[in-house]
DNA sequence: CCTACCGATCGGTAGG
DNA sequence: CCTACCGATCGGTAGG
């Protein structure tokens, strides 16, 4: 109940409603109600609304390049690495899926410094996996195919996940498992 | 500059500023500016705010249902459906690419009756979807796979694209070759 | 298509 | 953490 727990909890809460409403319909007033507070006593706590938006978008883009990072530095070949960015990627998401699911539409909302930081954070990822996609072409792990083309499709796969995995009990690994599998070996009969 | 072509300049404006902005975040007066009118004049082509977008979700979603209901009828096989409503996908992506980009984020800003709606229409089209995989996996046109991971994994690919395709002068025949190519044969080398 | 205007709600501050 | 309150902006109406 100290100062910075009153502060995650309120960042949680907002998470939440700014997924299920969107920021810029998400008010003021609903946080505070959230929180069984007046709205001004938010201020104790945080600077700005934005602020919020802020601190849920940059910490969770920051932990996915982090991640990233630690698995490119890894002594694995690039096809273990994709799987193994692929599998952080669905963890993450299971782990903070209400500030995960800002991410496709409320970062227009961020002010202009934090937008482009986080402009900067999701094109580093998107590099650096398409990057790795190359490799994989190089060294004969993938096929050739259209690096851009690949990227987007699996990254779309990744970032929508939030949307949909916790419709049922769904087993992490199994759909680990399977998104490896399509994503990378596709769906036709083995030959 | 009669009437209607009035309204359908406005409805695709609104499009624009909503897929800027958000629904939420665009306001009455934003839409009179970008029509250079004075915002009460707007309501000589709409009722409300709220019927822009419901007909921008409801014409959009409408339309992939009728293009999906259209190759179920058809004589191609399961596969061949599959192939041809990826391709009509990625049509009416590039074709209507301001309203489908309203379709992540925006329909919950619809009111309650529209959006019973939208979510039926787009049940519709998830559970077809889920079908035509199973048809596929049964007659052998693909292999044994987890149906719900595939198809989620699938559309999600179809419904980020309008966030994507424009960035570079892709050639529509090039992108829907290489992503049914992705999403059906996978990445692995040819054995 | 416009001017004039309304009640409601917004994010945030002052002061305790 | 609260009460009291502010200026700005919201979607929309009246009346022409």
């Amino acid at each position: 109940m100290n100062q910075s727990s009153r502060r995650a909890e309120l960042l949680a809460k907002a998470a939440i409603l700014f997924r299920q409403k969107g920021y810029a319909a998400t008010s003021i007033r609903d946080i505070a109600s959230a929180m069984e507070m007046k709205s001004p006593s938010l201020y104790n706590h945080i600077k700005s609304k934005e602020e919020i938006l802020q601190v849920l978008l940059l910490d969770v883009a920051r932990h996915y390049v982090a991640g990233m990072k630690d698995v490119l530095e890894s002594p694995l070949n690039p096809l273990q690495q994709l799987e193994r960015i692929i599998a952080d990627h669905i963890r993450i998401t299971i782990e903070q899926t209400n500030a995960v699911a800002l991410i496709p539409s409320d970062w227009i909302h961020l002010d202009e410094t934090s937008r482009q930081e986080f402009m900067r954070l999701r094109d580093t990822y998107d590099r650096n996996f398409r990057g790795l996609l190359k490799d994989c072409i190089e060294q004969g792990y993938l096929a050739e195919f259209d690096v851009d083309i690949a990227s987007f499709s699996i990254l779309s796969t990744l970032r929508w996940l939030f949307s949909w995995y916790k419709k049922r009990e769904l087993n992490p690994i199994h759909l680990e498992t399977e998104l490896v599998r399509n994503l990378i070996g596709g769906l036709k009969p083995a030959t």
